[in-house]
RNA sequence: GGGCCGCUAGCUCAACUGGCAGAGCAGCUGACUCUUAAUCAGCAGGUUACAGGUUCGAUUCCUGUGCGGCUCACCA
């Protein structure tokens, strides 16, 4: 009878509080006195940390089986209720959740009073068969019980969970418990993902991987992050975007191919932005942007199709609909819109002060492409909500893609608008090797002259171009900002695993350590 | 970077106009063999983010710092 013979031990295990170190107080209580009932386990000849649980079953699959049947499960327990001689507990592992029975005259009294060493947050194994409760809830009765990880810090509380959201960052692992909606948005993109690369696949396209260390980052419009290779004494920047080297493998014969790979912007932290993040790219040769269009929006309304099972998402109060064709925008037209025409304002001195009057604060040195783009993120991006195509950009927008025959003010280009937001970006590349020069050479000006985000000039880029890169299609996309539409997720930190957060407060750091 | 808001026990939250820092959950002890946020009795648990200031007295008022959230500007 281990309740008879131990009521002295349980008074002298308790947890004193020990003057010295015991800032965390409550929590350090808790963790002493889980450590105490982990070295009873051990006394009576319970391993609190024992190697795998095979031939366990996943509870999602165990809910299915007959009543009677016998199963073997899992998991965590996530709650506890003890009511003399039975028990009941809830047992979660990633596939759901089932009640368990426990009782005395079942397991017996010695196996019975192991019980009590048990936690919530303690992972275990049950085996033994199903039944109904009277009050309907499907329930294991155990017959076989395994201490699997015994935990030595308590979970968040069982009602409220964890709502701190400075905690749900920080600590995600504890989000993750939690909040198993979040968790679910991390398996909806591995799932994404998986039929992304199946419909490129599908289509002939090629996955390739080029590096993230390089000499120029090129390819978007963002401030690169700088590190050093210390074999070669140089500074390296990490990639900024894929569309260099995917270029440079068109120009060495390659016709279709793709990479979903992490990218990495010195930029700040913002509800649709994040320093790292995966961007999916293709390439594709003697493809037209027409023909771009088409294949677009056949990726978009597959892959979302697959894997959301329909084409109508919610986001916020908006219910987004990706079925095909979609509406195509003008940007001079929406710019006419509200009442400017661009055809007016060929350089960006006459177009500074229509950006300052919509109170626009335009720092010194910015070129027109940049100043159009301000005010088309005040004034007209938010208002493009319906999945659709934005076409015929200005090409100070634009230096790496073709200009349109039509108009060589404009280029080849389409973006993907949703929910005020862009979400796709592809055009017609650019392939002349002089005009890309000039267009690299107005970059480099406009860095000169204080834009940090504007392109550097890639040598080795503009000569690949020179051996010759035959008409070519580009596509590019950030998988997280896309999932957070898709997901409805309010911040484009719910899709990620685990973002960026700073420093937590120095704790003094200590000194030598400063500068 | 700017503006606004927040930070109190492990978690979720109270504390009036400046007057002994409280509750629920979690924890510990005990009761209870069909519970559903189980219930009941008892116990313990705090550098009120940090550093200053005002005051007889500060969780509360003031200043600064840190971290976070929202938002504006900029980047997918």
């Amino acid at each position: 009878m281990l309740s008879a013979a131990h009521p002295g031990d349980k008074m002298s295990l308790m947890p004193r509080k020990t003057s010295k170190e015991s800032s965390g107080s409550r929590l350090a209580e808790v963790r002493a006195s889980r450590i105490e009932k982990l070295a009873r386990m051990r006394e009576l000849g319970v391993e609190p940390y024992p190697n795998g649980f095979p031939d366990r079953e996943v509870i999602g699959a165990a809910r299915e089986r007959a009543e009677g049947a016998n199963v073997r499960v899992a998991g965590r327990l996530v709650l506890w209720r003890r009511h003399g001689g039975a028990t009941f507990a809830m047992l979660r592992d990633q596939s759901g959740q089932i009640q368990l029975h426990l009782r005395r005259d079942i397991l017996g009294e010695d196996r019975y009073e192991v019980l009590k060493l048990l936690d919530v947050g303690d992972f275990i194994g049950a085996e033994g068969p199903l039944f109904t409760t009277r009050t309907g809830e499907l329930t294991v009765e155990v017959r076989q019980l395994t201490v699997l990880t015994k935990t030595l810090l308590p979970l968040p509380e069982k009602w409220h969970g964890l709502t701190d959201p400075e905690t749900r960052v920080r600590k995600r692992h504890l989000a993750f418990i939690t909040d198993p909606d979040a968790m679910g948005i991390l398996a909806k993109r591995a799932e994404f993902v998986r039929h992304l690369r199946a419909f490129l696949d599908g289509e002939q396209f090629l996955e390739v991987a080029t590096p993230a260390l390089e000499r120029i980052p090129g390819g978007a419009d963002a401030e690169p992050f700088v590190t050093h290779y210390n074999a070669l004494d140089t500074d390296f920047y990490l990639r900024i975007s894929l569309e260099l080297a995917h270029k440079r493998l068109i120009v060495g014969g390659f016709e279709r191919v793709y990479e979903i790979g992490r990218v990495f912007r010195n930029e700040g932290l913002s509800r649709e932005h994040l320093q790292e993040l995966d961007l999916l790219e293709f390439y594709w040769a003697y493809a037209d942007l027409d023909a771009l269009k088409r294949f677009v929006e056949r990726l978009y309304a597959t892959v979302i199709e697959e894997t959301f099972g329909t084409l109508q998402l919610p986001y916020g109060d908006q219910v987004l609909d990706f079925a095909p064709p979609w509406p195509e925008s003008d940007f001079g037209e929406l710019f006419r819109g509200i009442g400017i025409d661009l055809d007016e304002y060929s350089t960006a001195e006459s177009l500074r002060p229509v950006a300052e009057e919509r109170g626009l604060t335009v720092g010194p040195g910015l070129g027109r492409g940049r100043l159009i783009d301000m005010i088309y993120k005040q004034a007209i991006r938010p208002t493009l909500i319906q999945p659709q195509f934005l076409v015929n950009h200005p090409v100070d927008l634009s230096p790496l893609a073709k200009r349109d025959p039509a108009d060589p003010g404009r280029v080849q280009r389409l973006q993907v608008m949703m929910a005020g937001s862009e979400v796709g970006n592809g055009y017609a590349e650019l392939n002349d090797p002089l005009d890309q020069r000039s267009r690299f050479e107005e970059q480099q000006r406009l860095r000169e002259a204080g834009d940090r985000e504007a392109h550097m000039l890639d040598e080795e880029f503009l000569e690949a171009l020179e051996y010759g890169m035959p008409p070519t299609v580009g596509f590019g996309v950030s998988i997280e900002r896309w999932l957070m539409y898709l997901t409805d997720s309010p911040s484009i930190r719910d899709v990620v695993a685990f973002p960026a957060t700073r420093p937590p407060a120095a704790p003094a750091a200590p000194d030598g350590e400063a500068e």
